[in-house]
DNA sequence: TGTTGACCCTCACATGATGTCAGGCCGCAT
DNA sequence: ATGCGGCCTGACATCATGTGAGGGTCAACA
């Protein structure tokens, strides 16, 4: 008899991996996931080809085609790809997180009967399958922002926030202001000159997101013009990922 | 000529959601998305359907097949509908974030050239396309941990966070501690007065997920046992949460 | 030793979401 | 009136996946 050492049948791997087993005979009929095939005709996997079904799961995770998992897990270098992989799958995290922003926005809007603007409704869908909504984002906002997303990285790593209450109440106000202005429709420099303003209040308050009632504000503003999220993003790089929490909490409250 | 009030042709409608004309014709043809039609044959689509359309997307995103979308959409009560869905999505984000950390982990695991224990490879995808692995969760952990989440959820409220150097020094001793004793096998009672000594340390200092050097112990702590991680959401809730974060720069550092 | 039940094999067809192409109207601008 | 862009229907293609039929393999147990 033959070594029997650490093989899995079939269905074994089925049960281990979630993947049934009408699955693993196609991705071993396409080179997907070969199999040994012993003389019965069974197929046999070993520990290899565990570890290529986890990466593969991966990349399916990622709605990636078989076939181009396949001519991926051609070429060798396993680590670069998991890394390389790692970047997009944070990216679609990402979008998801603005797709839970985007539902709160929608829910409150229902909740009070009102309407979203057209523009606004599909936005959380990020087209193209991929980073279409970020290659306009990079065209609205341009160059500058790279640079205001390194600028508020190295401000990061400064001092420890401060949370006494009249300074959040002052930021409060102005936030309303912020909120009327964009109501009112105000652009280009007039609300780049409010945004400035708050900004230099804020600033120092953004590396906590657990203080979510000092950012409350944020979510009427994110309500009156969704689009500030982009700017801020630019002199806040975490916002978008407290956006979702932010939501919440308003959507809960309202 | 009829009152032409915002009212969209198919091709419009379709650079504004990003949906292929294809499918919007088929979403027609299946009663999913029923259109107006004109005496040309022209489809049309007003705010109402492109409210539609958006709720659609919506749960799409989830991966709902169109037939049960339009069961679903049959029925009234738009807002509780979205909310539902909104606790769903935000399961799948989190599904996510625990894939985006199994995925660092592997890539901690190949630079180190080590091979992770078979249980392990697939626990980052729920199986059963949905909330599998939670029931296991539940059923390995089991009502406690409902308790301990409620405990955990009051004293987040309490006050802020201490940083003393002192402090985060006895903190990561612990956990070098708790990473050997995991490693060894240590099991139940004794592993569980470990993690309890740990919580008494790291308690307050949960509400940051900004200071991530503190909690870098935690990196080795997930590679040696990654089961801790379910152990220690009963403690903290926010914890998987941060776990993208910490392996983020675990994996950058190593 | 023979039977049984769980597991494996191949082959073929189904289905659901989507793309693509062909052949032909509709309507506005030149 | 001519032309071009947008719309129509209908048919076929593709990809990941399910399902079922008809039939071997193997281990345990009577």
């Amino acid at each position: 008899m033959n070594t029997r050492i650490a093989t899995y049948r079939i269905g074994e791997l089925a049960r281990l991996s979630g993947v049934s087993v009408r699955m693993l005979r196609h991705y071993d009929d396409i080179g997907l996931l070969p199999a040994m095939t012993g003389e019965n005709g069974y197929r046999y996997y070993d520990g290899a080809a565990l570890k290529r079904l986890q990466e593969i799961l991966f990349y399916r995770a990622f709605d990636m085609g078989l076939e181009e998992i396949r001519t991926l897990l051609a070429g060798g270098d396993r680590l670069g790809r998991l890394q390389r992989h790692r970047d997009r799958l944070r990216g679609k995290h990402q979008d998801m997180a603005n797709m839970l922003a985007a539902l709160d926005r929608t829910i409150v809007m229902e909740k009070r009967g009102q309407d979203m603007r057209i523009e606004d409704l599909y936005k959380p869908f990020p087209a193209e399958k991929q980073a279409e909504y970020e290659a306009w984002l990079v065209r609205t906002y341009g160059a500058d922002m790279a640079e205001a997303v390194q600028r508020a990285k190295q401000a990061e790593r400064e001092d420890p926030t401060d949370f006494r209450p009249e300074k959040i109440a002052e930021l409060k106000e102005i936030e309303a202001k912020l909120v009327q202005a964009m109501k009112e429709g105000l652009n280009g420099a007039d609300l780049d000159t409010l945004l400035d303003r708050h900004r230099g209040w804020v600033g120092d308050m953004w590396k906590s997101p657990c203080e979510k009632d000092a950012y409350a504000g944020l979510a009427d503003m994110y309500l009156a013009h969704p689009d500030f999220v982009a700017r801020y993003e630019a002199l806040a790089p975490k916002f978008s990922q407290w956006l979702p929490m932010v939501m919440k909490d308003y959507a809960a409250r309202v």
